[in-house]
DNA sequence: TTGACATTAAAACGATCGTTTAATACGAAC
DNA sequence: GTTCGTATTAAACGATCGTTTTAATGTCAA
C-alpha cells in the first residue's frame, strides 16, 4: 500500500498547499486573475474549495502568493544563469553580455511551459498592474536591469554615456522580455519556417540584433 | 434651450451606443474584460444597463465591436501615417523606413491617453488571447509586418537574405510596440530623468537602436 | 487513551454577475 | 391622430462569485 500522507488522497506526492499555488499559477497565467474562480484552482488541484481561503486567506492573496513562492524565486533562477553564464564565458565583450542574458532568458533553465506562463503572468502585470507589479519591478526588473547596465558598461567604450547606456540596456531587455511571449506570432507570419532549429536561429538573431542594437556589433567587436 | 436628441438626456452630444463603446474600451483597457462589469459601463456612459445587451447583444460582443469599430480603424491610422511619413520623406534609406514607423506609433496622431488605451488593449490580448486577437493579428499585425518587410526589403543590400529580413522587421515591431506600454517603467528605473525632452530622446534611441540592429546604422548608412 | 491542534469536508451566506422581460417614451410616416 | 418601429427604463431572473461557518477528520505529543 501507498505510504499515507497528511492529505487524506496523495495527489501527485504533493501537500495542498503547494497544489493549490502551482495549478492556480497556470490558471492565472492563462486566464487572468479576474477570469478564474477558487472553484476552479480548487477542483484542478483536487481540494475543498475553502482550502483557498484557509491556507492563504483570500484569492487576492493567493495570487500574490504565486508571485512571492513561484515567479520571483523563477526569476532569481533566471538572473543567476544569467550572471553564472557571463563569468563562465570568460572574456568580457559585450557580446559575452547579451548572449549570456538572451540564452538564460530564451533557452535558460526553464521548460517552454514554465517560460511560457512566467512571461504570461508579468505580461498581464504590464497590461493591467496590480499590487503584484510593484513587487516584480522592485525585487527583479529594476535590479537586472541595473546589474545589466552595470555590465554593459564595463566593457563599453567609455565614449557611451550613462542615459545612452540605461536606454540600451532597456532595450535589450525589451526584445527578452517581448520575444518570449510573441513568439507565438512569428509561427503566424513566417508561415513556413523550420521548426527545428529556428530557436537557435531566433536566439542568435536577438543576439546580433542587440548587440548591433548598442553598437557592439561584429564589426566594432572586432576592433 | 438645448437642441433634443434621441437620448433623453444628451451626454457629450453622442449616441448611447457610442458612448458605450467609448466607456467600455477604457475601462477593458485599464481593467481587463472580466475585470468590468457591464453595470459598471452602462454607468460610465450613463445610460440603463439593459443598453449593451440591447445595442450589442452581449457583454463578448461589445469588447469584440470595441476592436472592430474603436481599435482597427485606429490601427489603420497609424499604418496610413506610417506610409505617409515614408513618402514624404522622400529618400528611400532605412533611416527614413525605421524612423517614419517609430515616429507614427510614439508620437503619431494620437494622443498619450489614446495612445496607452491602444496598446494596453493589444497586450492584455498577447498575454491572454481571445476572439480579438486573430482579429488583430490577421487585419493589423500581419499586413503591417509584410508592409515593413517590403519597405525594408526596398532600400536593404541584397546580400540580406529574406529570413533575416523577416526577423528583422519583426525586431523593429518589437521595439514599438514595447516601448508603448513599458515606458511607466522607465521613468522608475531612471528615477531623475528630465520629463520634458525625454520623449525626443527615446524616439531617437528606439531609431538608432532598430537601424544599428538591423546592420544599418549611421555609419553604414553613410556609404 | 486522551486532549490539542492542524487540516479537510459539506453546506450555506450575501453579493454581484450577465441577461431577460415587460412596460414606457419618442418620432416619423401615413 | 393613429400606427409602427426604435430606444430607454425599471425590475427581476437564475447563476455564479468569494467567503464564512460548522462539523468532521487526521496527527501527534503527553
Amino acid at each position: 500500500m501507498a505510504r499515507k500522507f497528511k492529505n487524506s488522497q496523495n495527489h501527485k506526492n504533493e501537500l495542498t498547499l503547494e497544489r493549490i499555488l502551482d495549478e492556480a499559477e497556470a490558471l492565472f497565467a492563462n486566464k487572468g486573475y479576474h477570469a478564474v474562480s477558487v472553484r476552479e484552482i480548487t477542483r484542478a488541484a483536487h481540494c475543498n474549495l475553502a482550502a483557498v481561503n484557509y491556507h492563504f486567506g483570500n484569492k487576492q492573496n493567493l495570487y500574490l502568493e504565486v508571485f512571492r513562492s513561484r515567479w520571483l524565486p523563477r526569476a532569481s533562477r533566471l538572473f543567476r544563469n544569467f550572471k553564472i553564464s557571463l563569468k563562465n564565458s570568460g572574456n568580457s565583450s559585450p557580446n559575452a553580455v547579451v548572449q549570456s542574458l538572451v540564452r538564460a532568458f530564451l533557452e535558460g533553465p526553464l521548460s517552454d511551459d514554465e517560460r511560457m506562463r512566467h512571461h504570461k503572468l508579468i505580461f498581464g502585470e504590464f497590461a493591467q498592474p496590480t499590487e503584484a507589479f510593484d513587487l516584480v519591478a522592485d525585487q527583479v526588473l529594476k535590479p537586472l536591469f541595473s546589474s545589466l547596465m552595470t555590465d554593459l558598461k564595463a566593457v563599453m567604450p567609455d565614449t557611451t554615456g550613462d542615459k545612452q547606456m540605461a536606454l540600451n540596456s532597456f532595450s535589450i531587455l525589451a526584445m527578452v522580455l517581448y520575444f518570449n511571449l510573441a513568439r507565438p506570432l512569428i509561427s503566424r507570419f513566417l508561415d513556413g519556417y523550420d521548426e527545428v532549429d529556428f530557436k537557435d536561429r531566433l536566439v542568435d538573431h536577438i543576439v546580433e540584433f542587440s548587440l548591433n542594437g548598442i553598437g557592439a556589433g561584429k564589426e566594432e567587436a572586432r576592433k
